[in-house]
DNA sequence: TACGTTAAAATGAACGTTCATTCATTTTTT
DNA sequence: AAAAAATGAATGAACGTTCATTTTAACGTA
């Protein structure tokens, strides 16, 4: 096995690790020596891979947004209709924010806490792009309400948020009935 | 002065004094000596109001959960018709988030972070149930969605947290145009 | 292949700092 | 003068980070 392979998966594992620590415990309760004993890896290794705790975390940040932004572009092409085009991308990220629960916890714990420095908070906005690209579009043609793309966000994706949320709390079940509703629903509230 | 409204007014500027700084350090990253300084009152004080560190977060939530959810039932009553009912309902919440942000954020942080424990969490749930109520009663009248109550929240409530967000970061400014179009989108996804 | 040599990677004990909490003492109130 | 409230220096544990040392990998030579 090369050096190469081996220090990607020591970085992953790092990554890994620091992930589901985070999600269970906080980031400032989550000490690099438990991250390191998690990862397999003695807590000076830490150190090779990352210039320090803050750096860590702001990587893995930056790591888990890309990740979560691919999936959302998923089989998307930008010739879509426009209420395919959301269709396929809503679904995209509801299937992520349920199915990969870990990092998408972490995202939304990061998001709501003082934890990212903010260079790399824009960093992380940076994908969405096509999204909004998309929303322009519906506007032009008369499909998507005239208002500001946070709104249209704010109601039609961040909702699956907390669905996660409470599914993930064992305080809600969400069928894939379920999210079929909550598509409509979604779409509802964005469509003219 | 009485002891009793000096003690309380030291336990409100700890209180005070917790929000401010979680809300910009985060719960691990706020030591006691901190809160103190900002309270005006020595370390050793915060022991005489609150057992210990977790304690002080844990009441601080339910104190700030308390005060929201009077806020969003203010001027509500049982016999209003649904529509009017949520309408004031959502307005209330809206305001609350929009002006009493500092408290707003601190929710925020702690209902997406391990830093509350589980019975404080429920505790702080348990004063949403008019609205639980009053949704009942709009699908009973068939004016409501029938789908599970944590829809309904998701697509009509928990966007205004985003929006505040935004706000909070200067990306988004939210007049009280914008205010009116949020509550048409929020009626218009839970409505039948 | 086997061996010796050098470079790279990894280790983990040690360091210095920070922090939550305590409690003997002081200050304030009754 | 007694009781209650408040203080803040002291304590001990925990943590991030470093670096002298060890382990592993890479390479050249015969």
């Amino acid at each position: 096995m090369s050096a190469t392979s081996k220090g990607q998966n020591k970085r992953e594992a790092l990554v890994k690790a620091t992930i589901k620590l985070v999600n269970n415990n906080g980031f400032h309760a989550t000490p690099m020596s438990k991250i390191a004993k998690m990862a397999g890896i003695s807590p000076g290794t830490i150190y090779l891979y990352f210039e320090n705790k803050q750096n860590l975390i702001n990587q893995v940040y930056i790591e888990v947004k890309a990740s979560f932004s691919d999936f959302a572009f998923m089989d998307y092409e930008e010739h879509f209709s426009v209420e395919k085009g959301f269709e396929k991308i809503w679904k995209n990220i509801a299937v992520f924010k349920l199915k990969e629960v870990e990092e998408a916890m972490f995202l939304s714990q990061c998001d709501n806490t003082p934890m990212i420095d903010e260079p790399s908070r824009k960093e992380g906005l940076k994908h969405l792009q096509p999204l909004l690209d998309l929303w322009v579009r519906g506007q032009n043609e008369g499909i998507i309400k005239q208002v500001s793309p946070y709104m249209l966000y704010a109601f039609s994706i961040y909702p699956i948020a907390f669905l996660m949320n409470m599914q993930q709390r064992e305080l809600y079940e969400l069928s894939s009935t379920h999210v079929d509703e909550a598509y409509k629903m979604a779409w509802n509230s964005i469509k003219i």
